[in-house]
DNA sequence: CGAATTATCGACCAATCCATTCGAAATTTG
DNA sequence: CAAATTTCGAATGGATTGGTCGATAATTCG
């Protein structure tokens, strides 16, 4: 019916909802296995470990990230416009991400060194698309930067910063309504008048 | 600072927050210990065992609910408008109770005879409500019901069938969007014109 | 103060859980 | 049919975790 490969992902998308809802500790290998009505023993036939899934599904999750984002970007115009939609989907995303975290940083995070990896890859590429945006930004004379890379740099400390109570949960924070206010922040001193 | 039956009360709300995400069986003593800022052996200063924590904040979930159906009621005046919103409420708090059950089904709810017993007494608390409010849309002539026990029976039973779609998880069910098309099929041959 | 009471905790235990292994059976392929 | 692929039940060993207990700390109160 449906070859190995395409079987392996299957168990990625069922695993993805699982540990997304549970983190990795919570999450059982029963619970995979007969979210897709085979045997536990079967998914050792698919994958090795239950940290070699964990491994596929947050590539897989931060894969999905990064497409959101970049069509988060291309469906406006205006660089303010590209920069609330950015930071919308990031928030959002990272409000559903902080479930992963918060499972692994329980103790014996030493097998998760592969997350920190991800982790800078997306920094890198999300200063990128900052700079782009700020550079864009003060060519087209609505954002007041005189360096893109440094602004890029400040707003994603400051964006970092916004992830903080999301990670620890002291409280839901609805996104939707906080927007404009964390979009002040960044803007302040950026926007031109 | 403060007294013994606080701090009981204490407890339970912290343990709510911890069940409610992670069901029974999911939840560790530990967490909820540690949620509190206090050692795993205290709490069994306070409570004798894990599953007298866990019915202690099933009924105090089950109180609230109780709250939330009435003020839902009480807010607006027609039959209509009652109906809407004791329906809302009642699948909204369901979404969310799910998860308590979720974990329990799992094996071993000879534990859990309590649950029943709760649900029971609300089933017969919900009949009662309904009643009330198809016996003053016919006196009202908004509900085309000659008997509105028989119509209270009726419409509680359509609602448990929709439950069973929020109990199983297939998929989120949102709410919000549904409500007409759920009120749809209950104020079928009932609502006048 | 000092003794009684209240509250907290660390160390420990037994039961259960759970990731993983393995060999055998079932199923598919050719 | 035989070989290869896929599934699974049973077993295991190490970790987890609900719960106990006795030892202290902290508080109360005469």
């Amino acid at each position: 019916m449906i070859n190995k490969e395409e079987f392996r992902k299957k168990i990625i998308e069922s695993a993805r909802e699982i540990f997304s809802r549970y983190g990795f500790k919570k999450t059982t290998m029963d619970e995979i296995a007969s979210s897709l009505k085979i045997g536990k023993s079967s998914i050792y036939y698919y994958y090795e470990s239950k940290v070699e899934i964990f491994e596929a599904v947050v590539l897989h999750e931060a894969n999905i990230l990064r497409n959101e984002l970049t069509t988060a970007i291309k469906s406006v115009e205006s660089p303010t416009d590209k920069m609330r939609n950015y930071v919308f989907v990031r928030m959002k995303a990272f409000e559903k991400l902080s479930n992963y975290y918060n499972a692994i940083f329980d103790k014996s995070l030493s097998h998760f060194d592969f997350i920190e990896t991800i982790r800078v890859k997306y920094d890198r590429e999300e200063m990128a698309i900052l700079r782009l945006i700020f550079y864009d930004g003060a060519r087209k004379n609505v954002f007041n930067v005189a360096n893109s890379e440094y602004t890029a740099m400040a707003v994603q400390t400051t964006l970092k910063g916004l992830e903080v109570p999301l990670f620890w949960k002291k409280k839901e924070v609805n996104i939707e309504e906080r927007l404009d206010a964390i979009l002040d922040v960044l803007f302040n001193g950026i926007l031109k008048k």
